[in-house]
RNA sequence: GGGGCUAUCGUUCAGCGGCUAGGACGACGGGUUUUCAGCCCGUAGACCGGGGUUCGAUUCCCCGUAGCCCUACCA
């Protein structure tokens, strides 16, 4: 009968989502469905000032793509401004915070003197004992004011992380941190608490960066005669320097990795395994496993590095994993983005096209590749690889020799990769040349390049007629050299 | 300046008093093959430093060092 578990996603709408930001949410989600809890989302919009357009869809889709799916939710806190103020009105009642009146110029002056004396910092709580007749008196005269937490100047405030265990603070280096803001916005810290409380979450699993403000979170439950949830914090994900993870370690916007031809298997396998493993030394799993797996237990408490190397290999992972229909619906928008396939394709087309995706897919590491991969099976060869051209293209027995595979293979019935491999090499012994060379001759020929699919795959995927015509034009091109 | 969190191969995840310190990515070498990729096999590569505790510390404690976070009417 013990309660269900409730987690949240809450950030921010001040840009696009970082890794980190989703990583988060992806724990959060995991624990949630873990425990067949729910997991909810909340957009912590209290900053009119840094609120950015957009960044609300970016965050919606960023999760749905990697199939976080939420029970609850979207709630905007900037809906729900009552319920903070009347926080703020008990707390105040109660004797646990109090309305302050200092300006900014006083609070700059403030924290220069004490940056100048080298003293701790921190409001000097002017304001907190102000007599009612002064208050009252500084409310009449309109001037602006917030409300400020009163903390006790004794005392340790402690909780227990789920990750890292006991965490303790002295409540006199803690200091009166604003909880509403003069333009009756809550600050992060009621903001937060107010509504894990209303919405019953039972576990804050958040990043690291707000262990030093938990203290504060604990003093305002207490405040408020609350029992605070199980608090979680997140390791950072720093980038390959161990500095912030910023533009100099590739993106840090989540949906960056969407459009750049990440898979969400691939994202949701490397990030999982960003922070937590299952206990051993397994590493790919899918989602359906990591959720059965995952609980905060295993979470690591340090910071881990992002590595874009090992995310690339996760996605070729993910790729050669898929099966080849839903490669091939993966990888047709980009031809089509390309011109290299219509925008409305005939069946065959289609079938073209999934049978030279097959080919290539062992290659391919992000999806827009397909592009490069491909051009060659859709698009006539415009220029030879030049190093191609110097090895094979220019040797005298060139073009008698991709004339005379024309001819064979011109002359099959049965026009198969062992009849193409069979014609492939008789032409070469035919000739005394090495099947080698016959073989990368005939590529250059065909593809135009040094690399790609096995030879006789791609004859027989690319089809006599355009296979016929290369040969034709490669040995003209030979022969005039 | 003050407070907090953290510290194992280049990276990542294991290890939770006794191990030849393990796996993966990457690197390097080999095999398969017509090339690349893939796949398979192998090689190199780590316990931040100093004190304790203990028969015994990578593991527990303390100090130092380093990195990161907080120290806003931002989250």
């Amino acid at each position: 009968m013990n309660k269900s578990v409730r987690t949240r996603f809450a950030p921010s709408p001040t840009g696009s989502p970082h890794i980190g930001n989703i990583r988060t949410a992806l724990f959060a989600w995991l624990y949630a469905r873990h425990h067949n809890g729910q997991f909810l989302l909340r957009i912590e919009d209290t900053d009119r000032n840094r609120f950015v357009e957009g960044s609300v869809e970016q965050i919606m889709r960023a999760c749905q793509w990697l199939g976080l799916d939420w029970d609850e939710g979207p709630f905007y806190q900037s809906e729900r401004l009552p319920l903070y103020t009347q926080a703020a009105d008990q707390l105040i009642a109660s004797g646990h915070a109090y309305k302050c009146f200092c300006s900014s110029e006083r609070l700059d002056a403030m924290r220069q003197k004490q940056e100048a004396e080298g003293t701790p910092s921190g409001y000097d709580r002017h304001c907190r004992n102000l007599s009612a007749d002064e208050v009252a008196k500084l409310e009449e005269s309109g001037a602006p004011c917030v409300v400020r937490f009163a903390m006790p100047d004794e005392g340790v405030t402690s909780f227990t992380d789920a990750i890292r265990g006991e965490v303790s603070f002295e409540n006199r280096l803690l200091d009166d941190f604003v909880m509403l803001k003069s333009d009756g916005y809550p600050t992060y810290h009621l903001a937060s608490i107010v509504d894990d409380h209303d919405m019953e979450i039972t576990h804050v699993i958040r990043g690291e960066e707000w262990i030093s403000s938990t203290p504060r979170h604990v003093l305002l439950y207490e405040g408020m005669g609350w029992q605070h949830p199980v608090f979680a914090h997140l390791p950072i994900i720093l980038g390959s320097d161990r500095k912030k993870l910023s533009k100099r370690h590739g993106s840090v916007q989540f949906v960056d990795y969407i459009d750049q031809g990440y898979l969400p298997e691939a994202m949701f396998n490397f990030l999982t395994m960003l922070g937590w493993s299952p206990g051993d030394d397994r590493e790919e799993f899918s989602t359906e496993e990591i959720v059965s797996m995952f609980d905060l237990d295993k979470v690591t408490d340090h910071a881990a590095i992002f590595d874009g190397q090992k995310l690339l290999w996760y996605n070729g992972l993910a790729i050669r994993k898929k099966p080849l229909h839903e490669l091939a619906a993966l990888c047709v928008p980009h031809l089509q983005a390309a011109g290299l396939l219509s925008a409305e394709p005939s069946e065959s087309d289609l079938a073209y096209a999934q049978s030279v995706i097959a080919l290539e897919a062992e290659r391919l590491k992000l999806l827009p590749e397909i592009v490069e991969l491909t051009r060659f099976f859709f698009e006539e060869i415009s220029e030879y690889d030049s190093k191609g051209t110097k090895k094979w293209l220019s040797k005298p027995e060139s073009a008698p020799l991709l004339k005379l595979i024309s001819s064979k293979l011109q002359a099959l019935t049965d026009f198969t990769v062992p009849s193409i491999e069979a014609e492939v090499r008789a032409a070469a012994e035919e000739l005394g040349v090495g099947a080698g060379q016959a073989i990368h001759t005939t590529r250059l020929a065909v593809s135009g390049r040094l690399v790609g699919p096995g030879l006789f795959e791609m004859i027989e995927v690319l089809g006599i007629e355009r296979v016929v015509a290369r040969l034709e034009k490669a040995a003209e091109f030979a022969q005039a050299g």
